[in-house]
RNA sequence: GGCCCUGUAGUUCAAUGGAUAGAAUAGAAGUUUCCUAAACUUUAGAUACAAGUUCGAUUCUUGUCAGGGCUACCA
């Protein structure tokens, strides 16, 4: 492959030497792209080479600016502002590019390079339905193990279900008492909202039973500890723990609906997972090693028999790892579970947690108390985390029912997308297979795109209104422009005007426009990578967006099948194709599908 | 209180220490006898505040102000 800015920076290595008798480092010669607002492709920054090159910036410019056009085949002008020297490409370099990129087998995706790494994302827990937050979780998570693997790693998705717990608990005692034997089934209810219902309405009744004990004379504290439910979930609690028949098949039974849910939510948004870890199946793991830990003096135990870290001297404070009644808390599992995927693949070099920033100290303490215990590859564990999504009124609140369900969210969108679409009217020669499919496409591209375009470690606003437009920076935008070009394929091939194996060598003419997207889809394995080392899909996003941009304007001012079907002509065609193929392979790195009609 | 994160156009987002701070949307004005107007073109509008480091700061440091998160024998 050819490295653009390796070769200007060797170029005006020599300049500086043959110019100024400057001998320069190659590595203190910064080669940027040029921003928008400025003419050329690449910029040298003159600025700290001034003081041994004894000219003003300026003059200084145009001599190795002078030196490039005259000596480089891939420089073919220059201008200077201030101390900044801009570059044009050459036809030369930029056919090279154009020729390197169409023989190119998948541009920008690497060969797999023996690496492996485990991604966890979503890890829901069982009590209750995936909501908009989970979504962020979910995209990002499916994203970054998409851009991984482009970047040439052995993938592993997975995901943690936090399937036991003091939660779900709370949903077993509200069924038991209140539902009279009411199923999903019976009720039409999906099975992880019929769940979520007795969670809400375990809180709601427990606020009640709280008001009742403290009217008696109780105090509030000592009352939200003795309510009837409280208690009756502690109790299934233990049950559980100590394996009680009935209660386990209560739970298996509950578990059972709530995972019938999920994986239809999972489907309806194209995500799936290579394995899934269970809580319930690695808590036990976790105690036997924090006992081990204890063994070994890594950790203390209080008079009240609980189980605690001292990570003070690591600015972490003390942590709780076994409750004084000896059952686990949410980390024990964390240890476990951690400890299990090693096992299960032995070959992994690092783990990639995506969880919520609320969580940071969570996972400073977890990867400290695994290197605490020993485990090597715990400095190889990276959390992802990413910012909480926000709506108009504040913040998600799962607990006082102010959510997003990621159901109807996904139906709102499929609804909207066919709204704005029969609004247009282009749709005559669609049947309704084709349509449910475009619905879902542009309803999906929308919410997708719109949740990873943000910088992951930035909270974000999602406003019902704007996630539903589908003009400027959305998916559908970039679909829409992708589905354009298949339209001039599909009409160039009627018209049998070669394209496909375009030879780029005799084309005289290659205008502004054309240079900006091919040196544009230049950089997509650039952005690739560096995507995957800051595990940021919105790189991907921008990059996908800015190349439609580009490609829209091209399509506005100059006609691509013009009737003359010449070289040129030829030329725009395979230009226009190699666009819509760079547009589906970097939106498939967000999740995002792309329709050839819309 | 302690620890962490974030303050950029009216709004939502960009900008490896570099230029005249980019987009989108909302606003104003245009483009369709022409390959899909979900498009294109023009226009107006922003770095919370104050110091410091630097040739150069939205970016790094410190302080102030504002917002959010964590600091549970919840997950």
């Amino acid at each position: 492959m050819i490295n653009i800015q390796l070769e200007i920076k060797q170029i005006i290595k020599k300049a500086l030497i043959d110019s100024f008798n400057y001998d320069c480092n190659i590595q203190n010669i910064s080669i940027d792209t040029t921003p928008k607002n400025f003419e050329g492709f690449y910029t040298f920054i003159l600025f700290p080479h001034l003081k041994y090159l004894k000219f003003n910036p300026e003059e200084a410019g145009n001599i190795i600016g002078k030196y490039l056009v005259k000596n480089s085949e891939i420089i073919s002008e220059f201008n200077v502002v201030k101390g900044f020297l801009n570059l044009d490409l050459s036809n030369v370099i930029l056919k090279d590019l154009f020729k390197s990129i169409s023989s190119s087998k998948k541009w920008g995706y690497k060969k797999l390079d023996g690496e492996e790494v485990m991604v966890e994302f979503s890890s829901p827990n069982t009590n209750k339905p995936l909501h908009l937050g989970h979504l962020r979780n979910i995209f990002l998570g499916d994203s970054m193990s998409k851009i991984l693997e482009a970047n040439g790693k052995k993938v592993h998705k997975v995901q943690i279900i936090n399937d036991r717990g003091i939660h779900i608990c709370k949903s077993m005692i509200a069924w038991k008492l209140f539902s009279d034997g009411k199923t999903p089934k019976s009720t039409d209810i999906k099975g992880d909202k019929f769940v979520g219902d007795y969670y809400v309405m375990y809180e709601k009744e427990n606020q009640k039973q709280i008001k009742d004990l403290i009217k008696d004379g109780m105090i509030e504290e000592e009352a939200s500890r003795n309510t009837q439910l409280v208690k009756g979930a502690i109790d299934l609690l233990k049950l559980w723990e100590e394996k009680d028949k009935s209660t386990m098949e209560l739970w298996e039974m509950m578990n059972k609906w709530v995972y019938e849910g999920f994986n239809s939510t999972y489907k309806s948004i194209g995500v799936n997972f290579d394995k899934n870890y269970y809580e319930s199946e690695t808590y036990l793991l976790g105690k036997e090693n924090i006992k081990n830990g204890l063994n070994n003096n890594l950790f203390n135990k209080k008079d009240d028999g609980s189980v605690w870290v001292d990570l003070s001297n690591e600015k972490l404070d003390n942590k709780i790892l076994l409750r004084s009644d000896g059952t686990s808390v949410y980390i024990t599992q964390d240890i476990g579970t951690a400890i299990k995927r090693f096992q299960d693949f032995p070959n992994i070099k690092k783990q990639i947690y995506t969880v919520g920033n609320e969580q940071d100290y969570h996972f400073k303490v977890l990867f400290k108390i695994l290197e605490k215990l020993g485990y090597e590859w715990a400095k190889e564990c990276y959390h992802l985390s990413y910012g909480m999504v926000d709506l108009p009124d504040g913040k998600m609140k799962s607990r006082e029912g102010n959510v997003v369900d990621a159901d109807d969210l996904v139906n709102h969108m499929i609804k909207t997308a066919k709204i704005r679409t029969e609004e247009l009217g282009k749709i005559d020669d669609f049947d309704s297979d084709d349509l449910i499919d475009l619905y879902n496409k542009i309803a999906l591209g929308a919410l997708k795109y719109y949740l990873l375009r943000v910088d992951p470690k930035k909270k974000m606003l999602f406003d019902p209104d704007e996630s539903i437009d589908f003009h400027g920076n959305t998916g559908p935008f970039i679909q829409y422009t992708y589905a354009r070009i298949c339209s001039i394929i599909r009409r160039a091939e009627t018209l049998n005007i070669e394209y496909g194996n375009y030879k780029i060598d005799d084309l005289e003419n290659i205008s502004l426009k054309q240079k900006k997207i091919i040196d544009h889809i230049y950089q997509f394995p650039n952005i690739i990578e560096i995507s995957s080392d800051s595990y940021s899909p919105s790189l991907i996003s921008q990059f996908a967006y800015d190349l439609a941009k580009l490609f829209n304007s091209f399509y506005q001012d100059e006609k691509i099948i013009d009737g003359k079907n010449n070289e040129t002509t030829s030329f725009k065609i395979a230009l226009s194709h190699l666009t819509s193929v760079t547009i589906k392979n970097s939106l498939e790195l967000l999740g995002v599908d792309v329709p050839k009609k819309m």
